[in-house]
DNA sequence: TTTATTTTTTAGCCTTGGCTAAAAAATAAT
DNA sequence: ATTATTTTTTAGCCAAGGCTAAAAAATAAA
């Protein structure tokens, strides 16, 4: 069992490697986790002795096979939550992150499996993020301008290029904000126009449009 | 914001103060928290200097109105949750303790109104006692004997008094155990047999029956 | 290739919460 | 009213995690 503190740094390690692909600095972590660099020396050593990752000094830490499976159990945990409060609770997206970093780190592999079923086995947070599933397997996901998007596949909103008030307007009337998913029903290849489909409404996006808002895809 | 230890310490003075009613032993506490009494002074003489209960050296400790508040709702999520895991995620009642125990830490007053309406309000937990409302009001139970109740109240099933096999496998036949609710139908005074409902289920119990089975009541 | 600069680590200290052993109070027994 | 026993507290120590300041590597610049 992982104290509070060494799940924390974990998890920190596995998001920082996702992007940073590969090695991850003391210094990095340590911004990361709002703390200092020092600090992270010390815990990065005490979890290479635990074999969670291999550290080699003053070139970085990197989760070992333990140390990833350990982490994407968190990440599990911590998406479920979130689509618990959401999608039950009726919080709003923006809200839940707080408490689901909490509800991560209760122990219990019966309580997922049965929150997993609960909620129907859901395969994305509500931010369009995937959630491993009980082997921590999960899909790549990328973030693209829906404009990138081809037809029939989908993306789920996560943020503006521009934020016009126009334009935020435009995204409010027509239903569109973050964990907003959005499918691609069509795509005109001579003004690179869309079809898309938001909840149960379809219509017309100009390639201005598409070109302006980020999506998580898979 | 209390810790995690301190609000572990707030609970379990709470509970001790309802049975043995008043001040509580810097031993009773050690005991039930299966830890050390020297921990158990330094802790409590810590809280008293946060005023979340007053202590006076060799006598015990007591909770303040400001304590007895924060134990309040620790309890309330306690319970709340316990309703959850048995109610939505299909957990049976004698499972429920370990995860309501770490789920009670969690800090959202947002989360606790919203899975209070999400579950109905409920007034009692799968075992009976009952949940404290926002403000920390909650009736007081009892342990009695079902032969002990009137017509037309009600109890939860919260032990046996004598467990022959042939007793269990009565109540099992009835579909009574732990958690069960029994309303009391009616009450014969000639020789203290009752009708009472389970689920749908009415029927006749005699008093041998109704004298050996626990319940919790308001 | 030295010298600066940045990054990382080490050393030493702090707080929280726990433990043991010894001292002190309270309670019980003679 | 003493003595014995139990309960409670104090004193001193330990581990986890964090911080600061100084030392040591690594990297960049001259």
């Amino acid at each position: 069992m992982y104290s509070l503190a060494e799940e924390n740094y974990i998890k920190t390690i596995f998001h920082l490697q996702q992007t940073n692909n590969g090695v991850v600095s003391t210094n990095a972590i340590a911004e990361s986790m709002d703390t200092k660099a020092s600090s992270v020396t010390d815990m990065v050593q005490k979890l290479s002795e635990k074999k969670v990752l291999s550290y080699v000094k003053y070139k970085g830490a990197q989760l070992t096979e333990q140390g990833n499976k350990i982490a994407t159990r968190i990440v599990r945990k911590h998406r479920l939550w979130e689509v618990f409060l959401v999608d039950k609770l009726e919080f709003h997206w923006d809200e839940v992150h707080e408490i689901a970093e909490q509800l991560e780190h209760i122990h219990s592999t019966e309580l997922i499996k049965r929150l997993d079923k609960f909620l129907g086995s859901p395969a994305f947070d509500p931010h369009g993020d995937p959630i491993p599933d009980e082997h921590g397997n999960f899909v790549k996901t990328e973030k693209k301008l829906l404009s990138q998007l081809h037809k029939s596949q989908f993306g789920v909103c996560v943020g503006v290029k521009e934020s016009s008030t126009e334009y935020l307007q435009y995204l409010d009337k027509k239903k569109i904000s973050i964990g907003t998913k959005i499918n691609v029903l069509g795509k005109e290849f001579f003004d690179g126009s869309m079809v898309i489909e938001v909840g149960t409404n379809q219509f017309f996006v100009s390639k201005k449009i598409a070109d302006n808002l980020y999506v998580q895809t898979v």
